[in-house]
DNA sequence: AACTATTTTATACCGTCGGTACAATCATTT
DNA sequence: AAATGATTGTACCGACGGTATAAAATAGTT
């Protein structure tokens, strides 16, 4: 990702939670972001894939936060909270959620069917982690307690949607939680249940896996980008890191305490997202499979 | 409301349903309806306008079946969810509900705003019905219930949109009822709300009243124009219902009763969606300060 | 410094859209 | 038959998303 192309995408982002998608022209966007049209259209094929570059890049991001919220710290439904409550923050005052309703009817196909293909994904990993936090017991009603909690918390959000504070995004992440845990409860007991188990994974492209090698090259590179007072310590982190994921057996609960910190060093420098892009590559690495 | 006019939201509607409302040129809507541009714009102020007449035009249809339902039967937790099916059936095959998302990011404030009333409004008449079923002691819940109950069922329907049988759609609305029941014990027992009762009630410029002399000479007006075969029953019935109104205290069980055969005389006639008109107009009499 | 390749700019242009203006025509009422 | 109002056809407007292209600026290489 070029850094003018944040810089464009960052401009657009702004206009679009401001404005809403429909009400910000190209020209809007190229007068805010100081570029001429041919900038823009060499970045992007349309306003549309403008739009998906957005959503991607916050997506990413969040992805890797969560990551790191899990990192060295034990599961229950606090991280769960926490998890969701990083992805809803990162999506600015929830209002990017408008944007993912603006694509599903701004009549494109392809675009549809992306944000269907995010809607699941979410949905997959909502059920993934129902049933890592409660329970085995709790796998054949997962999807549909994770379909609901979707509901619920997308009808919280939306009826108030001047939620400034942390705090009260987070009561309500909250209370939508118990009254997941009630439903599955409720569903155990009258055995009822209208989803099957992993009815949400959709026949992903998988993408190829990053090469641990090429991760460890990045990380290097990017340490020697630091400002000089963090340089040193950056240097450590990334020596430590790229070794280690060189071994045959990496110790993963290592790397992923060491990664979180590496990772803030760049926080407010030019460079942060390509960071996260590598971050993101490198717990891709560690956790294959798994949805994020 | 005008024949011709009818005819062209019909028209509208079918286009806006096959081929969403942002690839429904107006243009394509003249060609369907077999007008010109000019006659639209002396219906229609805008676009946006033509759309909000369909929506209030299915939402009144589906208030009067609503009434219909709960007249002379028993309530319970089967006439809130027939009630509930009645308007998910109205909007034809949930596509409806696209376009009310649809009008929720297209821009306009004041489309906006209607649509965010009829939400409002919507989740008031959940809120009243969950009381009304689930008695008096869930009246501190059945806010949050009904905003939980819209945002599951909502979810269970944008994921498998592909229902075409009324069972299907009546399994997942029994289903998402009973998850309610679950969340108001939940909530009484834990006694968690976030929401105080009567939040949704917006403040509503109520329009007037109709005058009960007025619906009952359009009653007999309309049974005048019935095909001859059913003639006699609709004035034997319209005569009925125009006397019954003109009393000081009308009996209202007896007259619930009697309008819903009325109305039926008219199905598939051409004056079908004006007969609705007055009989929403003859509910609203019944029972005034009522959110339907 | 000079040459090359790429990116960026500025501008003109296209078709489509929602919406307006208006004179001509049609149908209904009185 | 006259008058009124609805309907038509057509031309037009500004804004939009998107394309094309030649000139200018920038970066990379030798």
């Amino acid at each position: 990702m070029n850094e003018r192309k944040q810089h464009v995408l960052n401009a657009a982002k702004r206009l679009f939670l401001e404005n809403g998608f429909a009400n910000t022209s190209i020209q809007n966007i190229l007068d805010e972001a100081g570029i001429s049209k041919g900038t823009f259209y060499n970045y992007f094929n349309s306003k549309n894939e403008c739009l998906i570059s957005i959503i991607e890049d916050s997506t990413e991001n969040s992805s890797v936060l969560r990551e790191e919220l899990a990192a060295g710290r034990q599961d229950g439904p606090g991280l769960l909270a926490d998890q969701i409550l990083v992805r809803l923050q990162m999506n600015r005052e929830q209002k990017i959620i408008r944007l993912y309703e603006a694509i599903l009817h701004s009549g494109d196909p392809d675009l549809r069917n992306y944000m269907k293909a995010v809607h699941l994904s979410e949905l997959a990993w909502l059920e993934r982690r129902l049933t890592d936090v409660y329970g085995e017991q709790s796998r054949p009603f997962a999807a549909d307690a994770a379909l609901m909690h979707f509901g619920m918390l997308g009808q919280y959000l939306q009826f108030a949607p001047d939620i400034t504070s942390t705090e009260e995004l987070s009561n309500r992440i909250l209370f939508v939680t118990k009254r997941t845990e009630a439903l599955l409860k409720d569903m155990a007991e009258t055995d009822e249940h209208l989803l099957e188990a992993g009815q949400f994974v959709l026949s992903a492209d998988s993408p190829t896996l990053p090469s641990p090698r090429g991760v460890a090259a990045d990380l290097l590179r990017l340490a020697d980008t630091l400002p000089s007072e963090r340089r040193e310590t950056g240097r450590e982190f990334a020596v430590f890191l790229s070794g280690e994921l060189s071994e045959e057996r990496p110790r993963t609960a290592l790397l992923k305490t060491v990664a979180v910190p590496f990772r803030r060093l760049f926080d407010g420098l030019p460079n942060e997202s390509e960071v996260r892009t590598v971050m993101s590559a490198l717990w891709r690495l560690l956790a294959p499979d798994e949805i994020r």
